[in-house]
DNA sequence: GCCCATTGATTGAATGCTCGTTCAGTGCGA
DNA sequence: TCGCACTGAACGAGCATTCAATCAATGGGC
């Protein structure tokens, strides 16, 4: 029952990739569990059954539920964060293009899906009580509020700004995860802000 | 172990009142244990523990662990909905000032306690996939929207501004669960923004 | 090319544990 | 004595985890 593969090249995998295919193919699946049923009614048996295999294989390739939900919530934390580093790599180097783009790069829909930002706000949910999680959620994550900082420093210096960057940085970030927030809960797509 | 009654007539309640009593008592009950553990590991056992009851009891006064969750969120939502209504009831009649009490009310710490912040965001991170939750969770409620857009209407009209009320109460809303957000994340206390 | 041994992925029945729910019994206040 | 809050042992469902058996692919010997 609704089984999909999301962009997954397309059967056959060589035997040497299957492990790694097999593996992001149940990241997926679970990806796609918890935006469906929540974190906390995630089973491995429906996770095996989105991805449709056998439950035993679960635990095959993750040995443990916590490993498998741990290695997808690092899975997004990865892709996040590449998200955000190639768009600051390939825009302008003025701090006014990168800040641009490093915004932008948050509302990248090809990337955040209706799935992947349910998924998030499910860890996120659940990051309180697990330090691990914690680290990893949202926009937490160190490096990114460090460029944004410097990004926010450079902007205040070159354009004589009397504001303090690290409250300015702050702010963009706190409008960041609200508009994400909100985001999550509409149906309608709403473009630009 | 680490039984915290919150503020609740200190004991001996009368026979009458020893049932809602007992409930309130076993909903905060609930919201400590969820900040704790998670709402995904919160278990029945566990709220009766931190109560100090017998878990059997838990189910004699919520028949169901889904009926005790639900409560506990109606709960918090009543609660919120009670800050904000009686904040706008007290301040001016003026459009500036129920603005800034509206706002100011999502900050009230005395009601705000870093565990029922917790409990916010676990809800709110099984919600997507909870219809119920769904309307009850943060500043979701219909309500709420309805008159920040109303005051962002008279605000407008008043001071004869061309921007669009509904866009303007979005932003409101967005800015203000942003800083929810992060106010959950830092340890310190940091005041005013 | 053909056959067999080996390796590794996959299955699904079996296991055991955790947890929600039930209920027969206890104690207490009226 | 009656009724109600309360207890905790017992039960059973659901779930993660294990594992013996199966199947597919690969490599080596001929």
């Amino acid at each position: 029952m609704g089984r999909t593969v999301t962009a997954i090249p397309v059967e056959a995998p060589s035997r040497k990739a299957s492990r790694a295919h097999r593996r992001q193919q149940l990241i997926d699946a679970t990806i796609e569990t918890i935006a469906k049923r929540g974190y906390a009614q995630t089973t491995m048996t429906d996770v095996a059954a989105t991805a449709g295999v056998s439950h035993g294989l679960v635990n095959f390739h993750f040995e443990t539920k916590e490993k498998l939900l741990t290695e997808t919530l690092l899975f997004l934390a990865a892709e996040y964060r590449a998200n955000w580093t190639s768009a600051l790599a390939a825009a302008a180097p003025d701090p006014a293009s990168q800040l641009d783009a490093l915004i932008l790069a948050d509302f990248n829909d090809a990337i955040y899906t209706k799935n992947k930002l349910n998924a998030w706000c499910a860890f996120w949910g659940e990051a309180q009580s697990r330090p691990l999680y914690q680290s990893k959620c949202g926009a937490n994550d160190l490096e990114y509020i460090r460029n944004l900082e410097l990004i926010c420093e450079e902007l205040a210096s070159a354009g004589g700004y009397e504001i303090n960057p690290k409250r300015a940085a702050r702010v963009l970030r706190v409008t960041v995860e609200g508009l994400w927030l909100d985001l999550q809960s509409m149906a309608e797509p709403y473009s630009k802000g």
